[in-house]
DNA sequence: AAAGCTGTGTAACTAATGTTACCGAGGATA
DNA sequence: TATCCTCGGTAACATTAGTTACACAGCTTT
């Protein structure tokens, strides 16, 4: 686990604080699909990611999603940590894009660090400016663009946090996590593979040339 | 200046950090519809509003805006303070909705005071989760709702932070800020009126019941 | 092989939103 | 008064997205 730790988050955090993770956290291994937080729920912990990737979602009243955006790699989860602070509860869902491995740190560390250690608190500001600039390109995307391009969007990001060019979804499960309907979806794949940017295939699509 | 800011923050911060920030800080008032930050510009100092309200916008790659909430009493620009941290460039603009009187902090004393008064510390993570909760929100309204509805709602929020039953804005100003079109506004503020919501008039709307 | 299920393709239609164009009301200005 | 300008009303139309319905392909199960 400290090997690990190190590896995504030794350039971040100093030695003391590492030991620190290393003495309260919990090694966690969750298998992709694997519902990590659910809308209305409590926080217990915190997450730090060392490999994989989550994606974060948002409910409508229908309980329809709508995604947000992936985390990754050495980073954490913005809304848990207010969540951790204000004990309220998560108002999003998160889920495991793929295999992933991540520590959990108990919720009373979080203001303790915060106070003690400075590399702590820049994680944590870092991490915040993050979610909220990703959170401001996910609203540019659905304000300001047609689905065609969200669309687009959605499989270069998809392809990206799985590293693979291949994507194993249907088209249903696209137009759940764009909000929008597999009829609409499947039409607009299917002029993406006239213009040979992808190639239809029954449950996966393969990427040719997504620029 | 220090009464001003103990009746806003007050509650919120121990005498201590209250005189601190009368020690460094600098009031301000400034005119509904000035412009107090742009994107892409790098910010000076964090502002703690003490009355009146901010707007604040997105912008399209075409120059459109787009509404994403305002700032109250008691309230600071968490974009602004992860700006200030990382030195990176503003994602959003600002612009005062009312006339507003405001106490700007050098970005220095941000981290200072993180690490030294604990009701700093909540107040900032408390800001960030106000303004991540208030963005998911608006996401929704955008994702989930139609127009009508993000009509509506718009009204009421202009309405309450305005504190005046009253909108002095033209349809085309309205049509900004929701990122439409003006003829579609007047088309939903028309029906609006038809079902008794509102009364219109030339530069400014009435609202009678929007419930 | 037969039956059944799931995923995809496609057509036809509806609804919502955006666009263009034009008119006239109301004020301001010359 | 005549002219100009801004704002709002409305029609007609285009585009995008969502809905319903159905056919069929490919796979699994029986």
């Amino acid at each position: 686990m400290i090997q690990e730790l190190k590896d995504s988050y030794g350039h971040l955090f100093e030695d003391a604080l590492i030991n620190e993770i290393v003495q309260v956290g919990t090694y966690k291994e969750v298998p992709a699909g694997f519902k990590m937080m659910e809308i209305g729920s409590y926080i217990k912990g915190m997450p730090l990611l060392i490999s994989g990737a989550i994606k974060i979602l948002r409910e409508d009243k229908n309980g329809d999603e709508l995604l947000l955006y992936y985390l990754e790699k050495g980073e954490t989860c913005s809304m848990t940590m207010t969540c951790c602070m204000g004990q309220t509860k998560s108002e999003i869902r998160a889920i495991a894009e793929t295999d992933a491995k991540l520590i959990m740190v108990p919720v009373q560390k979080m203001e303790e660090w915060t106070a003690k250690y400075k590399s702590w608190r820049n994680f944590v500001f870092e991490s915040y400016h993050s979610r909220l600039n990703e959170l401001l390109h996910t609203m540019d995307s659905i304000a300001f663009d047609k689905m065609d391009e969200r669309l687009l969007n959605y499989l270069k990001e998809k392809a990206r946090v799985n590293n693979n060019q291949t994507i194993h979804n249907t088209h249903q499960e696209i137009a759940y996590e764009l909000h929008s309907s597999r009829v609409v979806i499947s039409r607009l794949l299917k002029k993406l593979e006239n213009i040979g940017k992808i190639k239809l295939h029954r449950n996966y699509i393969e990427i040719i040339n997504l620029e």
